[in-house]
DNA sequence: TTGGTTGTTCGTTC
DNA sequence: TGAACGAACAACCA
């Protein structure tokens, strides 16, 4: 499930071979996942890369930007000779030969190929998408005062605040469920409910889960062994503090990590230390 | 075989 | 008006 930090890292790959490619082609094997027509980046060549909340851009220049939405189980693969380069959703397509049966999309550059698989069809690419147009501020970009600006006002649970792309981009599930319990906040407080320590914790440990899911490489997924087996993906799964740590002690040691349903989506939390 | 899982989109309600 | 909420989407896996 790639958030902020897991395309921060595909991003960091892909702009050390991308930059200066010409593209020479695309090839479309599922059509459901492009959105509106591809042909205008054909033959122009990668200015720079870049990500906004979880959104991969790669610029073109003259205004063309090709988005890249990976929803749950998008992934790049880079293929240059020998080398390869993986990113997103971490499957057995990391170390299978390409492309596989859940490539979608192939981008001839010069030098080597993008291959753009997606399980799901949840994913898309686009160019110019809307999509960003509507993106809220990237946690790195606001201070403390601005993020409770945002979020102090709102009369649903903080954990689906977090998560609203509009408000803040880039924070997802995971690291929604992890800045709560670096905080002590239980993930169903309403926002408005707040302390102005619970706030300050709050925009505290959503850096602090970014950061270090950036510094790791992005989580991949917790059952993803053979990631680990041939060093290819992050790690932050390593250090997840409650997320998919269903019936674990609380990692401060007093508290089991308790698991439901909150705006449809799995939640994490300890009874004991997030209140 | 069926239910759980995920982020965004879209429709409904207040 | 806009905020809140929940179903829908697709396909894999336990």
């Amino acid at each position: 499930m790639p958030e902020l930090p897991e395309i921060e890292t595909v991003k960091l790959q892909l702009e050390k071979i991308l930059i200066g490619q010409k593209l020479k082609d695309i090839k479309i094997l599922s059509g459901k996942i492009v959105r509106g027509n591809l042909d205008s980046v054909k033959g122009k060549s990668v200015k720079s890369v870049k990500r906004m909340g979880k959104v991969l851009l790669i610029d073109f220049g003259s205004d063309l930007l090709l988005g890249f939405h990976f929803k749950m189980t998008g992934q790049l693969i880079y293929e240059d000779g020998g080398k390869r380069i993986v990113g997103g959703h971490p499957t057995e397509d990391f170390v299978n030969k390409m492309p596989s049966n859940h490539t979608r999309v192939i981008f001839n550059f010069d030098k080597g190929t993008l291959y753009f698989n997606d399980q799901r069809l949840f994913g898309w690419v686009e160019i110019n998408p809307k999509f960003v147009d509507k993106l809220g501020p990237e946690p790195f970009e606001i201070d403390e005062k601005k993020f409770v600006e945002l979020v102090c006002k709102r009369k649903k649970p903080i954990k689906l605040v977090l998560m609203e792309q509009d408000v803040i981009s880039g924070v997802g599930n995971i690291y929604a469920n992890d800045a709560c319990w670096e905080a002590k906040v239980n993930p169903r407080r309403l926002a408005n409910t707040l302390t102005a320590k619970q706030f300050s914790d709050l925009y505290k440990g959503m850096i602090k889960v970014l950061e270090e899911g950036i510094k790791y490489g992005g989580a991949t997924a917790a059952d993803a062994k053979y990631i680990d087996l041939h060093g290819l993906g992050g790690h932050y799964q390593d250090h997840f503090r409650v997320y998919d740590r269903e019936g674990e002690e609380c990692l401060r040691g007093d508290g089991i990590v308790h698991k439901f349903v909150l705006g449809g989506r799995g939640t994490y939390y300890c009874p004991k230390c997030q209140v």
